[in-house]
RNA sequence: GGUCCGUUCGUCUAGGGGUUAGGACACGUCCCUUUCACGGAUGAAACACGGGUUCGAUUCCCGUACGGACUACCA
């Protein structure tokens, strides 16, 4: 297989992108790049009743944001355009024809009905219903069925699906990239389904002609689609086209329990699962995103890489180059990965703390002054998780103390510690370099001929400007509060402090 | 139920016939710091179980248990 890499990511648009869709196109696309070879999106909607509105262009924003684009594809055009399956409805007949005249599919009129009863039928005797070589000479097609009888429901226009012929004995055997050889029997594989009565075809039919014709080298996809790619095998094998190479990514799993990953965990455990916020068109009810929660695009890009792919090295941090560079498909992981917020977090705040403050600021703090933006940040940046809260965080300090911290007070607050605070109201009006050295010094001559230790003032003077116990820098912190505020804001403790203790 | 897949610290994982089973997150302790955070150090913490194969198995094989996915005219 010397040929030039493509690879493909295939979501339907049923609704906004999970969280687990995006690292299955990460994995595409990191190993597109690591070969020289082509990402390509192909919007796979062939459910009419699933269709939601909006749902592509999230997939294409979502992307964008993580700045893993397609090459080719839905909203980059290419040499197989177009990419969206409804729009190449007419072909996948074609080639569902083909089988049906080579004998190898065959049509099927059973209604909803029909097929429900039977497998209720089967139910009810403690099995499970099978359209297969067992059953399909009982039911109603064009096996079981004389060729007048189908001409008859053809010419009454009855409505009909085209089924594969899978044969009742053989076995499917393919090499998997991560889980190695996977073989099955035909016998437990059904008829399935490649053309609806409604003209489209199914995901089954479709995406083995697309990859057909798009070239596709590499199926990198989700675990959920290992039972069907014996399936896609047999479809390949009886078109006489090889087979690309596969590539089931172990599943995401919710962080408590067991089982996938859905959006009902990420709700409960107050965290998003989706890259972008997204509004349902229908309810209007609002689910969280990566992007609105405060991830950084390679923040999210790292810690979804390393669940379930590891460098096998000791290093955390990648950029995406990096992630390129380190990349490949026999180092993915067999085993469902859990979903750890915490990791999450954790991954954001080692990119925000590389983050350019400057441009932090620009962002964050756009109502400041940028060289007081830029003093923030840096002020702050060690303390938070998101960059949002850098708002917050100088929103109030900013604001005059509205509360005190009471254990402080009632530990702290004592004669040594008020004489101190007077003895500061005194002598920083006095301070004739207003930065965080010259404070300092200040602070320092006028305790120490006072004769009052640093300790045993510092922390009631902190809460006295802050309100707070404990906090960033408190030098570089009264520089940017400024010599008058800072007194005001001594001198209100001052008066306030006795009566709140007594 | 059937088919398929999986199982190393709580979590993400490295390792792979002989290791003190390594790292990261989270957690504990200590250091740094007037405080908190950051950072540094350190601690507790794992090979699901049972059989083989082997001088030796966490590693290979087979079972069992447990978990998961799939089982639609959905993808």
């Amino acid at each position: 297989m010397s040929q030039k890499v493509r690879v493909r990511f295939a979501p339907s648009p049923t609704g906004p992108l999970h969280i687990g869709g995006v690292r299955t196109a990460l994995y595409n696309y990191l190993f597109a790049r690591k070969t020289g070879g082509t990402f390509i999106l192909r919007i796979e909607d062939t459910d009419q009743a699933r269709f939601v509105p909006g749902a592509e262009q999230y997939i294409l924003d979502s992307l964008a944001w993580l700045g893993i684009s397609p090459d080719e594809g839905v909203g980059a055009d290419g040499p197989h355009s177009p990419y969206r399956q409804s729009e190449r409805k007419a072909l996948y007949k074609q080639y569902a024809d083909q089988l049906l005249r080579e004998g190898k599919a065959y049509i099927a009129f059973d209604s909803f009905e029909e097929l429900e009863a039977m497998r209720t039928l089967y139910e009810s005797k403690g099995s499970a219903f099978q359209y297969n070589a067992l059953t399909r000479v009982k039911l109603r097609n064009s096996l079981a069925l004389s060729k007048a009888e189908v001409d008859a429901l053809l010419a009454s226009e009855t409505p009909y699906v085209i089924r594969l012929k899978v044969p009742a004995k053989g076995e499917i055997r393919f090499q998997d990239s991560v889980r190695d050889w996977v073989h099955v029997h035909t016998s437990s594989m059904d008829d399935k389904v490649l053309m609806k009565s409604d003209g489209m075809p199914t995901y089954h039919l479709a995406n083995v002609v697309d990859d057909h014709i798009m070239e596709i080298t590499h199926v990198i996809r989700g675990e959920e689609w290992l039972p069907s790619a014996p399936l896609h095998i047999l479809l390949y094998q009886s078109f006489g086209w090889q087979a690309p190479q596969f590539a089931h990514l172990p599943l995401l799993l919710k962080p408590e329990g067991n089982g996938k990953l859905s959006k009902r965990d990420a709700d409960l455990g107050g965290f998003p699962v989706f890259p972008m916020e997204w509004t349902d068109p229908q309810s209007s009810v609002i689910s969280k995103g990566f992007k609105q929660e405060g991830y950084l695009p390679a923040a999210t890009l790292n810690f979804l890489a390393f669940l379930g792919w590891n460098p096998g090295t000791e290093q955390e941090l990648f950029s995406l180059d990096e992630l390129v560079d380190a990349f490949s498909l026999e180092r993915i992981n067999k085993a469902g990965a859990k979903f750890d917020v915490n990791k999450a977090k954790w991954f954001n705040q080692q990119y925000l703390k590389q983050s350019d403050s400057k441009e932090l600021a620009q962002v964050y703090l756009p109502n400041l002054p940028a060289k007081d933006a830029d003093a923030f940040v840096q002020l702050f940046l060690d303390r938070v998780t998101f960059p949002q809260e850098l708002g917050q965080l100088v929103h109030e300090f900013s604001q005059k103390p509205h509360a005190y911290d009471e254990v402080v007070l009632a530990t702290k607050w004592n004669l040594e510690a008020q004489k101190g605070l007077q003895v500061l109201a005194a002598s920083l009006p006095t301070c004739s370099t207003w930065d965080a050295d010259g404070i300092k010094h200040t602070i320092h001559v006028a305790l120490e001929e006072a004769g009052i230790k640093m300790g045993k003032v510092m922390q009631m003077l902190r809460v006295a400007l802050s309100g707070n116990g404990a906090g960033p820098d408190l030098m570089i912190s009264m520089q940017l509060w400024g010599k008058d505020e800072v007194n005001e804001r001594i001198n209100a403790a001052l008066s306030v402090f006795p009566k709140l203790v007594s």
